[in-house]
DNA sequence: ATCAAATCTGGAATCATTCTAGACCGCTAG
DNA sequence: CTAGCGGTCTAGAATGATTCCAGATTTGAT
């Protein structure tokens, strides 16, 4: 396992740990898996590897730990009202994704204008207590428009 | 009725028709419904207001009339996971808002960095054909800071 | 007035998420 | 060692937005 993973697990574990949360079985498994996936899970997706460990894991345990890492800020969710939430573990800040419209996937961006004093500033010009943004940009992905169109029923 | 509210109207009508969609007094009301909406309706408040006409009119139908202004490029639509869309009729063009955590409003912001040529830019950098984007920005609005907090539960 | 196509209704179906009641687990005090 | 307590977990029900569907209604052309 990556040193970096371990550094991030390490990293959620500790914020838990610090509002009195305490680490059990499956909640460990749920942060590998979070610091050790690439992309941006969905619910169902941690759900399945945690119960690749624990297989009487309950879909609520999921939810209420992610409920959990939200509240510690350790974990960034992408909210879409069609399909199912997805997931970001590893980069718990706000970052721009591109997202393709047709096979749905999610890739990170730098920040770019997203980065530390602009929320700030942004704070102070509206009046607003602003805490974290979603920069999300729509289109198809370079796979994608090689691609004959298969998917697409 | 404001004549930019008419205006408004009539290039959703027209936009409807170029792509041979009848406007029927239902999707009339609809039109009406949201371009003259200041905020940013829900299905349930656009359906309450074109009943104010048709009460028959069921819900289905202001779904499939938001999914023909969709096509038709004249709706934006904002995702929630956890609670309804909610819609801008008036500016359809990609554009950034302020959302409040408190009472779940939704202010529009100026474009800044969403006009026009960004998108354009952003597609050759990337290798995406890009055709819009998404950017929130959550906090608490300037009346919820002095409100006691009222409704928290 | 007739007919076909488009539109609309009302209710069922779907699906992600939240809620809830009770079972379970791990820890501490006795 | 054991009883009890608080936190955790499970399974399934409840919720609520959205989509689907079959049949009824409306529209427009002739």
């Amino acid at each position: 396992m990556d040193s970096l993973v371990r550094t991030r697990i390490d990293e959620m574990r500790d914020a838990l740990l610090n509002q009195g949360i305490s680490i059990t079985r499956r909640r460990d498994k749920m942060l590998q898996a979070l610091a050790s996936n690439d992309g941006h899970p969905s619910v169902n997706e941690l759900h399945a590897e945690v119960r690749r460990w624990y297989p009487s894991t309950s879909l609520a345990t999921i939810y209420n730990t992610i409920e959990l890492l939200k509240d510690a800020g350790q974990i960034l969710e992408l909210e879409f009202s069609g399909s199912a939430n997805r997931y970001d573990g590893r980069r718990p800040q706000s970052h721009p994704h591109l997202i393709c419209l047709t096979c749905e996937s999610i890739e990170d961006m730098d920040s770019d204008s997203s980065d530390a004093g602009h929320l700030d500033k942004l704070s102070e010009d509206t009046g607003y207590q602003l805490v974290r943004q979603r920069t999300d940009y729509y289109g198809v992905c370079p796979d994608c428009q090689e691609q004959p169109a298969a998917a697409s029923d």
